[in-house]
DNA sequence: ACCTGAACACCGTTCAAGT
DNA sequence: ACCTGAACACCGTTCAAGT
């Protein structure tokens, strides 16, 4: 076959491709050779739009990111609002595609998308009347419990079978066992109620700095 | 050689190994190859003492997880105190290993020492008054803070280049280049001021509750 | 029980060759 | 410029064979 008068790829075919195998199978089951056959090319033909595996997933990483609803910073919304809509906002985006989050939180971050974020929030703080310093901290201190909350379920964590437990060794997990069946819901209570310890204390602080 | 009449192996060694090319180079760079060839052996023999390689991977994050400190819960400390010094203890243990830290968050979780973890502040959170369904969502919380935290550097995500953020796309980072050189003071501020900020919040909450 | 080498079905990436 | 097949140096894991 050889060149094709019309490329038979481009980077936005092969990141919706990754995305999808990385939401159906993990992380894991990408690999350059599975994407090709996929799109129905050889495997080294990925290297004419990538240099290497990685960079294809930084491209899923940042096309997640982009999701984030960064409105709040700019519409007048009062900070502590924004930074409760805009925590959802963002772990909604990243609780979607829950397989890619690892790797999006490790790597160097100099993706497009998480600029634009930590630009946004950053800014936001500092407009709300937060010294520079504190402003980094917040959108640090998000990212943290936003990520984490992401990358994996606490819940999941626990399995279902109520023998797993015994009493002498983990004297307070008696009802651990019921934790797997609502998932969801845990978590979701998790990180809400999270949320909302961090928005409060961080308006005690504010108080202070008055 | 085959059988030796001293196993040559054990799983503690195996772990070992593991967990210090873990911290040198990556957990890429870990292979049942790679730990086989530093332990002397061959590749196959890692088999006889566990089933898979992320069964080594478990270990060696049960490994990390076991040095978290948790007699705060135990000698009548308060919660709030109790908690920071948790939280301190639990970072600073995962942050000794950072690498090992996207496995350990993500994986199932059915380790020994993330049991005993999760029975410790339940438990203390339990006696200390809070309500069960809050005991969890404050343990479930610490944990994505923590592991947020320690899973990536926020400062590492800018480039010590000023060229990097153009002020038209980004207007507010323009000191960001700056992160990076103060990288660990940056992480560290941004997790003492989260931690206060959940554990003020907390404070909050335990009110309304009484 | 615990080690070995050979083997299987994979990887990421490079490169010369084709149009 | 953009695709191909062949090749290189790797993987995790299984298995028969040895003591």
């Amino acid at each position: 076959m050889a060149r094709p008068r019309k490329p038979l790829l481009s980077r936005d075919r092969i990141v919706a491709a990754a995305l999808a195998v990385v939401d159906a199978e993990g992380l894991q089951a990408v690999s350059t050779r599975r994407l090709a056959a996929e799109l129905g090319v050889s495997g080294p033909s990925l290297y004419n739009h990538f240099r290497t595996k990685d960079e294809i997933l930084d491209a899923v990483a940042d096309t997640v990111v982009a999701q984030v609803d960064l409105s709040m910073f700019e519409d007048g919304t009062h900070w502590p609002e924004a930074l409760v809509g805009w925590a959802r906002s963002y772990r909604a985006a990243l609780a979607a595609h829950p397989n890619i989050v690892p790797f999006l939180a490790q790597g160097p971050g100099r993706r497009p998308a998480g600029l634009r974020l930590a630009d946004a929030v950053f800014g936001g703080m500092v407009d709300a009347g937060w010294p520079p310093a504190y402003a980094t901290r917040i959108g640090a201190m998000m990212r943290y419990f936003v990520a984490g909350s992401a990358l994996g379920s606490f819940a999941r964590g626990f399995v279902g079978d109520p023998s797993a437990y015994d009493p002498a060794d983990y004297p307070h997990l008696g009802q651990a066992h019921l934790l797997a069946e609502h998932q969801q819901r845990v978590d979701e209570g998790a990180f809400e109620t999270g949320l909302r310890a961090l928005v409060d204390g961080l308006a005690v602080q504010f108080e202070q700095l008055r």
